[in-house]
DNA sequence: GTCTATATCCTGATAGAC
DNA sequence: GTCTATCAGGATATAGAC
């Protein structure tokens, strides 16, 4: 008997004098899940965040896990459907003869993603999933379900995209690729530290075109390397 | 008055009937913190999977995180040592009028963390350091200091390769280098779910043929690519 | 829908006997 | 060095009044 989609107060009210809990609370979760992380998150820290009351929680969510499962598929549902879409329009180029460029299909992967991470209010989600990749725990393993479908729609297009490449050196490549898109999301504010302070700031358009850059050049890197 | 790196009991006498309490918890919570993660892991974990009394945690190590720092340093300090080493050789051919292939620099930053990956004893911490790059929480930030030396002799090391990149370009290369390293020390185990299948399993030398080859084409890519 | 109050259990840390 | 026993507090989750 949640009420998990249903019966929002009729739009168009105005401020809603409190009746949006529900909607604070995912954004009060979803900043502390990114910010520390969702072992290190209390409900209590949760809710006094959202100025709601303990029980709250429960009563909407009906566990710490389905709090988590919310604040996930709420951002993650659009990112998917652009990111498929713009996949499918790519194909249809492809099938009118237009050869999809890798560095499209890349765009296409990313471009949705990192869109969110320089928006004010999609900053804490970008930190947040692209924890995805390495981090461990059930909370993951619950909505990994919701990246399979992009997942391999896109290696496909991949595989297609890179004809010449042994299947096994393509899914190596792939997993880079796709994980620096991921340290990218995670860890951007962190950048500074990490290269010792090298880089000034970037504005975030740029960012996307070096994230294209460096992956399009790793996937399409002469195969065979030698070793030392 | 805690023993921090004294006394063990003298080399060659055998089995060390219980003596090695520190040990094992070393390897216990090395393990746990890897396979769940610092705060999913509690001290009764691994004091119970190291055959251990939970009090002895606090002896030897004097809290959570004395743990988790010595857990750490035990493994980080070698293969900081190697690094710093072959970067040093590097270097002394660099002035003899050699100059550094970039494939030789990645090997030297990549090889001790990845071989420490392929071997038995290694593969836990192979995982836990792969998610510092990602990983909020203080117990990372208590032993970030580890990384200062090795990072900024390596930066200009880079920065002397490339000498024709912006210095932000670079800095952002090198961010991506460095992270999907660490993606591949945290989750290899996991490429196989997040390719689809589409790779078989690749033997280890290859690996790292395979990332210092992605990296460097990343690295190496040229400057300036056009965006959509 | 929101609240208070509480049940039940687990957490890191410590005191002090052996 | 290792043990038992325990402290003080925080964790998730729920019951039931309003």
């Amino acid at each position: 008997m949640l009420p998990r989609d249903s019966a929002q107060p009729p739009p168009g009210v105005g401020p809603v004098p409190g009746a949006d809990t529900r909607q604070r609370l995912l954004d009060a979760a979803e900043r502390l899940f990114a910010e520390r992380s969702y072992e290190a998150t209390s409900l209590r820290q949760v809710t006094a965040a959202a100025g709601a009351n303990l029980a709250a929680v429960n009563y909407h969510f009906g566990s710490k896990q389905g709090l988590f499962r919310a604040v996930f598929l709420r951002r993650i549902e659009p990112i998917n459907t652009e990111r498929m879409g713009r996949l499918a329009a790519l194909e249809a180029g492809e099938a009118a003869g237009q050869p999809v460029v890798l560095e499209e299909l890349l765009r296409a992967l990313m471009e949705p993603a990192l869109d969110l991470a320089r928006q004010e209010d999609g900053r804490w989600f970008a930190r947040l999933v692209g924890r995805a990749f390495s981090e461990p725990g059930e909370h993951w393993t619950a909505v990994d379900a919701e990246f399979h479908e992009v997942r391999s729609a896109f290696v496909r297009a991949f595989a297609r995209s890179l004809p010449h490449l042994p299947p096994t050196t393509l899914g190596w490549r792939l997993f880079f690729a796709l994980g620096v898109q991921c340290v990218l999301l995670a860890g951007a504010s962190q950048h500074q530290r990490i290269t010792g302070g090298l880089a000034g700031d970037l504005a975030p358009e740029v960012v996307l075109d070096e994230l294209v850059a460096f992956a399009a050049a790793g996937l399409r890197a002469p195969a065979g390397e030698p070793g030392t």
